[in-house]
DNA sequence: GTAATTCCTATTAAATCGATAGGATTAATA
DNA sequence: TATTAATCCTATCGATTTAATAGGAATTAC
């Protein structure tokens, strides 16, 4: 399943994408037009600016603005910060490889087998889609 | 993540495929062989075998068999009984399909959009993808 | 009738998720 | 400079889910 925070920063960033003034957008203006709990999504806001995807401004008619043209924004990128590792196992990690405790042999592995497969086409997905796509209606 | 019930699954599943024997397979091999906790790979098998896609023998020399050949065990099949629907999300599900409460038009929404493609993607491979291809050595 | 097996239900411990609370910090502006 | 409005930070909480365990009922081979 999508996490909500990822359901919801999803949405966010796809809400300054679409916002085109040159202000940054406020956290409440996102909560209130997305109907997202606001103290939430302050939480998730912050983690894609600490990851740099987003950058803030603080106190009066601050808030947040996206660091690249949408078009530069990777789903790669977004879904690490958010969801975490795009692999549905540890062991077919390309950032985040762990050996199973289990697993005698990665190569004669049926999970492995069939996670490396699902996991290049998520990625594939990821890696073709930006920010600019989602935005657009 | 993968959770475990589907990872012990699919490695029970392989198990039995690759098990040559005509006689049923009996849980307590599965889980000395894979390491599997046996009473959590009871349950696991059981709800396979609920699902049809196992059958099983009771009492002594009883067990889980196949009730198709491996060739025929479609990993959409598989994945929906261990891990549930497919769809990251339920508004792009097919066979799961409930709209978000907060949504107020799928068609613009970011979302949706990106998880139809993920969906479509993770589908192609577990539509082509049987049980005969991960008990392959 | 005994042993070996699946079947079924209930319980539990731990982890994760979604949300909330309260305030510290920073910046614009009147 | 005081006020207001915004982000930033930490802690906590309740609900849900997950992974596993426990105990025994039902069934079958021999």
């Amino acid at each position: 399943m999508l996490s909500k925070k990822t359901k919801y920063g999803l949405k966010a960033l796809t809400f300054i994408a679409r916002s085109e003034s040159e202000n940054p957008v406020q956290v409440s203006a996102i909560a209130k037009s997305e109907q997202i709990p606001q103290k939430f999504l302050e939480s998730i806001l912050l983690s894609l600016r600490k990851s740099g995807i987003l950058g803030s401004k603080k106190g009066k008619h601050g808030g947040y603005y996206l660091r690249k043209e949408p078009s530069e924004v990777l789903m790669t990128e977004v879904m690490r910060v958010l969801e975490g590792p795009i692999a549905m196992i540890p062991c077919v990690s390309l950032n985040y490889y762990e050996k199973c405790d289990d697993c005698p042999d990665e190569a004669t592995c049926s999970v492995n087998k069939l996670m490396i497969q699902v996991r290049d086409n998520t990625l594939q997905v990821f890696r073709n889609t930006t920010l600019a796509d989602l935005s657009s209606k």
